[in-house]
DNA sequence: CTGTTAGCGCTTTCAC
DNA sequence: GTGAAAGCGCTAACAG
């Protein structure tokens, strides 16, 4: 139905070899030529064949991008901002969701299901086990982790830990003591080290500050606004409620607001209440917040393996560490002593 | 590198025919063959080259899902929604955005850049020219609409006129006369009739209450929570503000409340706020709103296409409209006359 | 039930 | 600067 290079080579009095070097921008044809092919091709409609490139070629100039659920927020921002970035570099954004039909556990996730099927991959915090990376890593293809630094790979993220202190630290500054943690699941997948760096790093600045933390203010998020509220119902319910919330996510912070109006406690008058991220909705409801650079982080993975793809030998491991900053906005304030 | 089929062949003692036919479940081969192929195929790590196969067969068993924005609330469920089941069907899902990096305007749709690259398409409520539609429809590839109806294709979506008195018509129930409509973007480009619809199913019921809506109510929100607040700041600032908004989006619902907090104008007490969505963060906040499926538009969207690929002679312009329900929450009550 | 043999439409040496 | 021709790895008749 749809021309093909024959015809296009036939009608411009050509080759094919020569159409398919004009079309590509190859050296090594007139400029005469080139036009003469070029104007015929888009009188004919013809586009090249995808499908005949590709397996001349070996390439497939698509690149896979791996997310656990891409209807969360995160999930959203990263996708949206790699798939821009590589359309705009002509490769395909093919999109692999790990979510079961059902909604429920995770599906195991087949890496070799993408051999010969994309140039390159671009991972997202996913909670991958030691052999699903093994098969990753035995495609041979670019890769590149964004949340996590995943050895033998490249990776794009934030200083969880560090990100973490910023938000505790802020915390004691003001004066509060009682701090619990709203993260996510307890059960920590190899390979998806957010909850656990932001945890320690929690931990840690407490410490520091000559706090024992009490196990009762870890409580798991889910890192899901309603998990979220329900964490914050718990933590308030305990004989001395912490005077202030940090969660591992805005989505979860947003949760524990809820929670509070719900139960009509004041904030920040007598809770704080800080999360990571910078949702769009943050700012809105006056959120403090540790701003992580969302879109940016995927942008980047996405600039990397396209990089990678080109610079065939320095297929480099690079891990790239992006900054953070706190947003003090309405939630925070000193504790009542 | 990797194994290709002549090497299963050679190693089951049996030619590329039977082992494609083998592996692929075909009829006419001996369960002893089969079982042979198969053992040998993943004892060599074999994957049918996707490439070769689609250069062959012409099908591609990919589906082009395409999206104004990823990152905002609805395309993400929607698109998470459709990759599942794509995936569960043994289809590539190729995400496409319209986005420009710089995230001002849209970008043009090349709808032939598609052309051999997927079987089918996936458009979620995305306003086209009639030009880019025309060469959508010239691919001549099954298409569906996610979120509007579009002759000459298929569609699911919801009655937006429908869905919008249901909200304007509670408004009313309540007493109230000054309701205020914030929707999307004030120019209407074809095929994007959501907002369109939703604002004539407000004026119109409205005028079915004998009330002529005020020009003023009527105010721009871009479906956006920012743009969402601004727009209530304009309307809460007239000279006889509303009593109730009716957002035609949850996201834009939420700037308003923002808006009326900021303004310390208590909800419901003062103004009565209503949505349209069915955001997860409207349960949380007591959004009372007008929910609509959208995981179960897009899924649903999903499976007509793949059924469309099926059935080739029925490729039909089935048009499914998906019902919603109005959520009553703590946002609305009576207007203080 | 299985093998042979043309392609699918492009890219890429290698000649000219 | 351009053309001829041999694949890329699989599928789909067709023959047996």
């Amino acid at each position: 139905m749809s021309a093909r290079i024959q015809d296009v080579a036939r009608e411009a009095g050509v080759s094919t070899a020569t159409v398919s070097r004009a079309l590509r921008g190859l050296p090594n044809v007139s400029d005469q030529t080139r036009t003469t092919v070029s104007r015929v091709a888009d009188q004919l409609g013809y586009v090249i064949s995808r499908s005949a490139s590709r397996l001349a070629t070996g390439r497939t100039l698509a690149i896979a991008v791996i997310a656990p659920f891409i209807e969360r927020w995160f999930f959203a921002q990263a996708v949206a901002a790699i798939e821009g970035e590589l359309r705009q570099s002509g490769f395909d954004a093919l999109l692999v969701g790990l979510a079961q039909p059902d909604g429920s556990a995770r599906e195991p996730f087949q890496a070799d299901a993408l051999k010969g099927r994309v140039d390159g991959i671009v991972v997202l915090t996913v909670p991958l086990t030691g052999r699903e990376l093994d098969d990753l890593r035995g495609l041979h293809l670019p890769t590149i982790f964004v949340g996590a630094a995943v050895p033998g790979a490249m990776s794009v993220r934030i200083d969880d830990v560090a990100a973490s202190r910023v938000a505790t630290r802020h915390l004691l500054e003001l004066g509060h003591r009682r701090i619990a943690y709203v993260g996510g699941d307890p059960r920590q997948p190899i390979n998806f080290t957010a909850p656990a760096d932001r945890r320690a790093g929690w931990m840690a600045s407490l410490r520091e500050a000559g706090i024992e933390p009490d196990p009762r203010w870890d409580v798991p998020g889910h890192f899901t606004a309603a998990a979220g509220a329900r964490a914050a119902r718990e933590l308030l319910a305990l004989p001395e409620p912490p005077t202030a919330i940090f969660c591992a996510s805005d989505e979860m912070a947003f949760g524990v607001l809820a929670a509070a109006r719900e139960r009509g406690i004041r904030v920040p008058e007598q809770l704080s209440v800080i999360g990571i991220d910078g949702h769009e909705f943050a700012e809105l409801v006056g959120l403090t917040t540790v701003v992580q650079p969302v879109a940016g982080q995927g942008a980047l993975a996405a600039r990397m393996v396209l990089e990678a793809l080109r610079d065939e030998r320095e297929r480099g491991q690079e891990h790239v560490v992006l900054p953070t900053h706190l947003a003090l906005r309405d939630t925070t304030s000193s504790a009542i002593t």
